[in-house]
RNA sequence: GCCACCGUAGCUCAGCUGGUAGAGCACACCCUUGGUAAGGGUGAGGUCACGGGUUCGAGUCCCGUCGGUGGCUCCA
């Protein structure tokens, strides 16, 4: 006879067993009607699991009595919404199979084995959804049944769907010895799926839904198994929570780095240049180039030292390395002299056989460089290395090449050529903790210095069961408990992901949430046994004899890049005052002031401030907009009665007002202050801390 | 790489089922000399991504290439 203990510890006692609705409905109709689930001792399950025993309950509504939302009731949502979609494309695709439906971080999918003489576009999204909507308003419950093991794989034979009898198997190999199916209505009548569950009690609850987008996606994740057509959609318990929804995503387009990178000339694409090389233009040049002198500034601090090394290299270096013929598919090819082949091809050798040389690298050539590491690593052997010279660290912006696939191509998040804030770490074992921590100092220095306060860092550590790593499974513990503290020391979220190092070290990647709540993957230190090793690299100790450095790689920003598109993300292309492309500009507001205008120019750039003069023929009104669509930070409005006080009327940014009048020298001195700081003192909070909004 | 979608002026886009190219912004010039989020006029600007095909005729239909966008497991 259950007793239930409810959220707020408050018991109730049944003399039989009892369902979850049941439950719901005797502690309030409100509740019975908002009931979307339950949790049965913190197991989600469906409104009418039957509650034999004791045990914890709580009932699953859209929101909680502070009236966030539930993730759980988001999942039942979703998850039931997936069918319902499915059911829908189904029905009007007769030859559409099956294959795998879960909620996702954002919604949910379908993927689903499309006949390819007639695939599914997007102009089938406003029938699909027409025939979603129908199903919702039948309100149909969400039935389940169950069967043995063997008797539902029977039936998934009689049925042959191939994809859905993958799914039991794995359910099976997983100890599943029931297999479940959900109806959407009566079984036998209406549409079913194998499923797991739970659901929603009916379709009706689906309150607001979208069918999103197609994409294509493989069985398995695996490129050579079958193609499969991915359906996206999202659902929402309210109207209101989809509207949001999509007003985010209208926010997010709003701040594609992409759109702005155009919209504010940051940076250029060309096809005759090639996919993912970035050309820097003149604005997005200040911005990555302020950046990079902000970190060298933390650099030079922090003892390293700059060095400057070529784009290409030996094959043999890379060889060497690992590099190659490792990672071959991930380089563009190398760069091989044609005399070489001619001379080859003279001898008698095929061009089957040339190109199978090419790519064993069995050809003397040149590789654009992947990675900096061994031209660095090359520095460090320049020379002889005592103990007392540790550790040696050597920091370039170098630029390096990969050949990522064409479909991963976007942006500047993921691009054929980048520039790493690279630096490599040449120290002795017990140097290690010391170095990994002035790191992450560095680390949130600039984060914090940028507003980027949202932040959490993965550690990567080896799988123990795995034979895959290099070096003494004693150095590991050492290097994996370095990483732990020096990650501890940020105050961040720490997640640690076993099986995720590197074969040659542990790591520890930053993963950034920008101010719109999207995750970005940035750059990752990572701890090296292997390379010093390759390339035989040593130091002499106290003891006179030789020994091993160990290497850390560096590059928490990843690269120049994808750290730049965040950031035009994360400020909305609104930069702060040191890295704007354009930090001032004068707007005069008739010809007869363009004298004086210029001269306020005249003044500015002497203080090295980047400002440009509109003296167009339009009114100042027009040229303000102008401005602000441009996100500069300060206008300065200049007419006579400013040439006369040899002052500057002050708009700033973000701010629809004129903030009022300065004097010229107060002005270029503040905004200075303000440059030089960063943004600690700014013009607003210097001389109109009163008129801020 | 694979799948879907997209590619028209520098930018944002319109162009009905095939009949020979259009707007706004930006740009140039002219009028206006205007004090805080777009005054007015005139003009220049296009091999409709590229190549091929179907057709009397292609921006539009078909095929290919190039480029871009969304995605390619978070275990039924």
């Amino acid at each position: 006879m259950p007793r239930i203990t409810l959220p707020d510890g408050s018991v109730r006692q049944y003399d039989r067993p009892v369902t979850a609705a049941r439950l719901a409905a005797d502690i309030g109709p409100r509740l019975a009607a908002a009931a979307l689930g339950v949790r049965i001792n913190g197991e989600l399950r469906d409104l009418n699991t039957l509650i034999q025993e004791d045990a914890q309950a709580s009932i699953v509504t859209p929101t909680d009595r502070s009236g966030a939302t539930d993730p759980d009731a988001v999942y039942l949502l979703r998850h039931s919404c997936a069918h319902i979609m499915a059911e829908a494309i189904q029905a009007l695709r007769p030859g559409v199979q099956l294959v795998y439906g879960p909620p996702v971080d954002n919604g949910f999918f379908y993927d689903l084995s499309v006949p390819h003489e007639r695939p599914l576009s997007t102009d089938d999204f406003e029938e699909i959804e027409k025939r979603m909507a129908a199903i919702v308003t039948q309100d149909r419950p969400f039935t389940r049944y169950e069967m043995p093991v063997k008797e539902g794989l029977e039936k998934l034979r009689a049925e042959g769907s191939k994809y859905k009898i993958d799914n039991a198997d794995r359910a099976i190999a997983q100890g599943a010895d029931r297999l479940s199916f959900y109806v959407t209505g009566e079984p036998g009548k209406d549409w079913e799926d194998l499923c797991r569950g739970p659901h929603v009690p009916s379709t009706g609850r689906i309150a607001a839904f979208k069918v999103m987008s197609l994409a294509s996606s493989f069985w398995h994740g695996d490129a050579t198994s079958d193609r499969l057509t991915r359906v996206y959609g999202i659902a929402f318990a309210t109207p209101k929570e989809l509207a949001e929804h999509r007003r985010m995503l209208a926010e997010s387009r709003k701040r594609d780095h992409r759109r702005l990178g155009r919209q504010l000339e940051l940076f250029a694409f060309d096809e005759d240049v090639g996919p993912g090389l970035v050309l820097w233009t003149p604005a997005g040049a200040v911005i990555r180039r302020e950046l990079e002198e902000f970190i060298r500034g933390e650099l030079l601090r922090q003892g390293y030292q700059m060095v400057y090394t070529p784009h290409i290299g030996k094959l043999s270096l890379f060889k060497t390395s690992g590099h190659y013929p490792y990672y071959r598919d991930k380089q563009y090819p190398p760069i091989v002299d044609a005399d070489q082949i001619q001379s080859l091809a003279r001898q008698g050798v095929s061009c089957a056989e040339l190109a199978d040389r090419l790519q064993q690298g069995d050809i003397d050539g040149y590789l654009l460089k992947p990675m900096n590491c061994p031209h660095h690593v090359k520095i460090y052997a320049s020379r002889h290395h005592s103990y007392r010279d540790l550790p040696v660290r050597l920091a370039e912006f170098g630029t390096v090449y990969r050949w990522e696939q064409s479909g991963e191509i976007g942006g500047l998040t993921r691009v054929r050529g980048l520039t790493q804030d690279d630096a490599h770490l040449f120290c002795t074992e017990d140097q290690i903790p010391a170095e990994l921590k002035a790191c992450l100092a560095l680390v949130k220095i600039i984060f914090t210095t940028l507003g980027l306060t949202d932040y959490r860092v993965r550690i990567g550590l080896r799988d123990p069961a795995s034979e895959k790593y290099v070096g003494d499974a004693g150095l590991w513990k050492k290097a994996e408990q370095a990483c732990r503290e020096a990650a501890r020391s940020l105050d961040v979220r720490v997640d640690e992901e076993p099986g995720e190092a590197a074969f040659y070290g542990p790591k520890i990647d930053f993963m950034i949430n920008d101010v719109i709540g999207r995750e970005w993957q940035l750059g990752t230190i990572q701890v090296d046994y292997s390379l010093p090793e390759r390339f035989d690299l040593t130091y002499t100790g106290p003891d006179n004899q030789p020994h091993r450095p160990v290497m850390i790689h560096r590059a928490p920003f990843g690269s120049m890049e994808r750290f730049v598109g965040m950031l035009i993300e994360h400020f909305a292309g609104a930069f702060p005052t040191w890295l704007a492309p354009e930090q001032v500009r004068v707007l005069p507001i008739s010809d007869k002031s363009t004298g004086y205008a210029r001269s306020v120019l005249a003044t500015l750039h002497d203080r090295q401030i980047r400002a440009t003069m509109d003296d167009g023929h339009s009114r100042i009104q027009a040229k303000i907009k102008v401005a602000a669509d441009w996100k500069i930070p300060y206008m300065l409005v200049v007419g006579p009665s400013d040439q006369q006080a040899t002052a500057v009327s002050v708009r700033a940014r973000g701010i629809q007002q004129n903030l009022g009048s300065l004097e010229l020298g107060a002005f270029a001195e503040s905004i200075t202050a303000e440059i030089t700081s960063r943004g600690r003192a700014t013009v607003i909070s210097e001389h109109f801390a009163a008129a801020k909004i």
